[in-house]
RNA sequence: GCGGCUGUGGUGUAGGGGUUAACACGUCUGGUUGUGGCCCAGAAGAUCGUGGGUUCAAAUCCCACCAGUCGCCCCA
């Protein structure tokens, strides 16, 4: 019989690797906090539609959106979150939080789904990061969400936060724009490759940030979507840069960084890293004022960002950062068998009820004592007691310092005190 | 969905058609009477990814599949 294997695409967050995962949790809460941002967490599963309103555009765009989805037999199809806006947005919507006072800044952390082929910094579940602003389109907000992504970013000690930023319009604006991009495009078709030729047809500003070979040459030439603005989509273009310049973050206008769908509005924004592979965003988001009401809502605008656990540990651990340590156990308890395993198992209870982490020694036989030592030293834990005969027969314990010291014997009745005024 | 590379004990590797698959690290036990980290000794642990084929003989060659990995597509 062979063995059962995890899914592909799927991950053990193996006990080495917590130390980054608690790390990033309470950083991404504090910094959330901070910013005026309240916790919503909205549940794995959602109806379908949700996503194929909120996410697809078409039903052959929308196949491909490899969601995971599960028929519910009573034509109910239900649908593993594939991201978080959407979800965000109906949670706003459903419960009335636009009766609130405007805005409503809400962040959440937990697993998302896809069903891609994994690669570098791209699994079908990841962690996700998420903060949205709901009811607000002064673009302070934009800049408010994209200062978190960064600050959150820095206090881990993330280097070289460089904003990617562009302004892709909105319905009013865009299709003239499009129009043009198309235009030019269609010149060049001979130079395009298949892959590209295929975009142009299906969803031509995806052309934009193509892989293919010679593009950053022919698309130097290409229309930018910044230049065919309207007016109030260039006035708020103008004014984040303006605030972005006030605050002397760094960004860089890339006009090829685009969101083909119709919602997306306006701001766009991604922070890449470097040596992650080619799924290189870190963190991105930008503004979707037409996504409530594409769910069914009341006209809201909104912006906000994702950040993937995932890619942001592979960039720490790219520029060699490392997360604060976990805390040490206190002490391991070694014992003789008998009556001083009772007592031993008495001792660990004592300290655990009082607030003392404490390993013991298992053994269902006598065992070693310079194999318990061992362990011990393997555990590395603060503290080694030894409860043996003797110290059971005068109530006292021998502790060990395992940093180095003298091991010194402290009478049980006074061992709580000692171990909590040495432990700290 | 497509493509490149990889697949030997927990980890990293060596080996490479001929019968007990090697090494390092890790793990465990012991090194006299109750004491860790170094050192020493020993032990456990691999049907060499799975299935099929070629062969007297396959972990070694061939095929398929599976998995991992990286990339493409897609990227909400």
């Amino acid at each position: 019989m062979s063995t059962i294997q995890r899914l592909t695409g799927m991950q053990d967050i193996l006990p080495g690797e917590r130390p980054y995962w608690d790390w990033l949790a309470a950083t991404a809460r504090d910094v959330a906090l901070r910013y005026g941002f309240q916790r919503l967490d909205i549940p794995v599963l959602e109806d379908m539609r949700l996503f194929e309103r909120g996410v697809g555009t078409g039903s052959d765009f929308f196949v491909q959106k490899e969601m995971y989805t599960i028929d519910e037999g009573d034509g109910q199809f239900i649908t593993l979150r594939p991201e978080f806006t959407a979800g965000m947005v109906r949670a706003y919507i459903e419960n009335g939080l636009f009766n609130e006072t405007q805005p409503v800044k809400l962040f959440t952390i937990g697993p998302a789904f896809r069903r891609e082929r994994p690669q570098a910094g791209r699994f079908r579940q990841h962690t996700q990061f998420n903060c949205e602003i709901l009811g607000e389109d002064d673009p302070a907000a934009d800049v408010e969400v994209m200062m978190l992504g960064r600050q959150y970013l820095r206090e881990l000690g993330y280097r070289g936060v460089n904003f990617q930023l562009n302004s892709t319009g909105c319905p009013q604006c865009r299709p003239a724009y499009i129009e043009a991009l198309k235009q030019y495009l269609a010149d060049h078709v001979d130079d395009l490759a298949e892959v590209d030729r295929e975009r142009l047809r299906r969803n031509p500003l995806r052309v934009l940030d193509s892989k293919e070979p010679g593009m950053d040459e022919l698309l130097a030439g290409a229309p930018h979507s910044a230049d065919y603005l309207c007016d109030d989509c260039a006035a708020h273009f103008a004014q984040l840069r303006r605030l972005l310049d006030a605050l002397q973050a760094p960004y860089t206008v890339n006009y090829r960084l685009v969101r083909g769908i119709d919602y997306y509005v306006k701001t766009v924004f991604e922070v890449w890293a470097e040596g992650i592979g080619a799924q290189a965003a870190v963190f991105s988001g930008g503004r979707y004022d037409g996504l409530a009401e594409a769910i069914g809502g009341p006209p809201t605008p909104g912006v906000g960002f994702g950040s993937g656990f995932e890619r942001v540990i592979l960039g720490l651990q790219e520029q060699g950062v490392e997360p604060p340590p976990l805390p040490q156990t206190a002490v391991m308890i070694v014992h003789f068998g008998g009556e001083t395993k009772v007592e031993a198992v008495r001792l660990a209870q004592d300290l655990r009820e009082s607030g003392i982490s404490a390993w013991m020694a298992f053994a269902r036989d006598r065992r070693s004592m310079k194999s318990q030592m061992r362990e011990a030293d393997k555990r590395d834990v603060l503290f080694t007691l030894i409860l043996g005969e003797n110290e059971l027969q005068n109530r006292e314990v021998a502790v060990r310092p395992m940093a180095g010291g003298d091991q010194t014997m402290v009478a049980r009745d006074d061992l709580l005190e000692w171990l909590q005024e040495h432990s700290a």
